[in-house]
RNA sequence: GCCCCCAUGGUGUAGCGGUUAGCACGUCAGGUUUUCAUCCUGGAAGCAGCGGUUCGAUUCCGCUUGGGGGUACCA
């Protein structure tokens, strides 16, 4: 473990998002496991904002970046730092590389450098004249650049191939290449945890690292995350945001078991992993090189294991968030066992409050069906007739009627669920009955031998 | 085009030279069951290909193929 300090704490970490857009699945992931070093290290974890692309960076991303980190539970130490807000730093930094010669003013634009490969050879970095003027590019030596990565090792890469990167445009406003080096330098980190993606960014970095005289952080690129298809994850995967996974129903805590397990594993291959069990046994040595696909159906899964572990009135709480209503304990004691994510909820037990859906199949195939008129007559009688209206009651009185007419339980149950639900699926039978009480349990039953008697001579 | 990274069933992973290649999701077949679920049991399904190294390769090396990232006065 070459990348952990004698002293953990003393590590300091940092999640550096770009409010481009609302946190991604990945970038979820990319947090967490920072979050997660940290934690469990008891080291320090720094947000900053890269909002050096001014025309993509919106007050609004922002905001709903920190609702996203927010609402997963995963805070930080210091910041939320603003790399726009480190401007002057900047300028100061530039222009001492400028003086030191380590960097120049170039009149080059794209079209030029692009010349310049068609001309010497795609292979050959662009290396620019000082102009005095124009945007700023950094000189890039002779050499190469060694990324030495936590979880990747080594890789080499030589400068010829590189092009003299602009660090900062015309208007003297930075790029992100620079500013995350200087920032990164600036708040004294240690480990950079990131995706992938910036691999191939990290020895410009170091160029920038090794101009300013200072020592570079330990890096480690994370894989990154796919969609369904193999390709890189996006809107058109469904829930590719925080927020929508939210909105669809999952548990945060489930989110973040689900997610660490993206790109890392534990030797014994556990599946289910709290997050206090994530913090105590998270490491960047079994984080895995290869990309990962985004498995939603697993992610159902295990939210509904989360969601049966939860006690009652947790779940109670959550539901009534999720869904705006109140009053809903009952409901969610008689379908807890049923439902995988909070959305499932209202779907299966909404007939409750808002009265029985209207389903004609379901209709057709139960109370329309032959005899299941007079079954639901009797189901009536029975049901206005028992002494206490509770599960064993009313079970009782049922199954009775199975008994006695010779019938399959369905023959009985189904047009009664229907009668109460106005579908065929919903929580179990008897609970439903007690639940609605016995009042409008009848009300219900009553509706339907109304509507099902001028119905089934009619068809 | 050029540079770089990656490669165990459909998916996530365990494995770190000798294993009947394990686990989980999903899937299929049963069981439990009042619907839907839950739960239980069992099955199918994998080391991308080709060369090496080695007594022996899923494991080490190379190539090919496939995927991905970068190559912006984006981040």
């Amino acid at each position: 473990m070459a990348w952990l300090m004698t002293d953990p704490s003393k590590m300091r970490l940092r999640f550096a998002p770009s409010p481009t857009g609302s946190l991604h699945i990945g970038g979820a992931r990319t947090a967490l496991f920072n979050w997660l070093l940290v934690r469990g290290a008891g080291a320090t974890l720094v947000l900053r904002i890269e909002d050096t692309d001014r025309d993509r960076s919106t007050p609004e991303n922002v905001d709903q970046i920190l609702d996203a980190l927010k609402w997963l539970e995963l805070d930080w130490d210091e910041g939320p730092i603003f790399q726009s807000d480190n401007a002057v730093r900047h300028q100061e930094v530039l222009v001492s590389l400028l003086d030191a010669g380590l960097a120049y003013r170039s009149l080059a634009t794209a079209d030029d450098v692009r010349a310049y490969k068609d001309q010497h050879g795609s292979e050959r970095g662009f290396r620019g004249q000082d102009d005095g003027e124009g945007a700023v590019r950094l000189r890039v030596p002779e050499g190469a650049s060694i990324v030495d990565d936590a979880i990747r090792g080594e890789t080499r890469f030589e400068h010829v191939h590189l092009d003299d990167p602009v660090i900062a445009r015309a208007d003297g406003s930075v790029l992100y290449n620079f500013a995350v080096a200087v920032d990164d330098h600036d708040a004294g980190i240690t480990h950079v945890v990131r995706g992938d993606d910036h691999l191939s960014n990290t020895p410009k970095q170091l160029l920038v690292f090794a101009a300013m005289g200072a020592t570079a952080p330990i890096y480690a690129h994370l894989p990154l995350l796919h969609g369904p298809d193999g390709k890189k994850l996006s809107k058109r995967h469904g829930a590719a945001s925080v927020q929508e996974l939210r909105d669809d129903g999952y548990l945060p805590e489930a989110i973040r078991n689900y997610i660490a397990l993206l790109g890392w594993g534990t030797d014994d291959d556990e599946t289910l992993l709290s997050t206090d069990e994530l913090k105590r046994r998270f490491g960047l040595d079994h984080v895995s090189k290869s990309p990962a696909i985004f498995d939603e159906k697993k992610l159902r899964w295990m939210n509904g294991r989360y969601l049966r572990e939860l006690t009652l009135e947790d779940l109670t709480a959550r539901l009534e968030l999720f869904t705006g209503r109140t009053g809903l304990a009952g409901a969610v004691e008689i379908s807890r066992e049923k439902i995988q994510t909070l959305a499932d909820f209202w779907p299966l037990v909404g007939f409750v409050f808002d009265g029985p859906a209207e389903d004609q199949a379901a209709w057709d195939k139960t109370i329309g069906a032959p005899g299941a008129v007079e079954i639901l007559a009797e189901v009536r009688s029975a049901l206005a007739a028992v002494a206490e209206f509770d599960v064993d009651t009313v079970q009782s009185a049922l199954r009775a009627i199975v008994e006695e007419r010779g019938v399959k339980p369905n023959a009985v149950f189904q047009p009664l669920r229907v009668a109460m639900a106005g579908t065929t699926i919903s929580p179990g039978i008897f609970e439903t009955a007690v639940l609605l009480g016995r009042e409008e349990t009848l009300s219900r039953v009553d509706r339907a031998l109304e509507r099902g008697e001028p119905q089934s001579s009619a068809s």
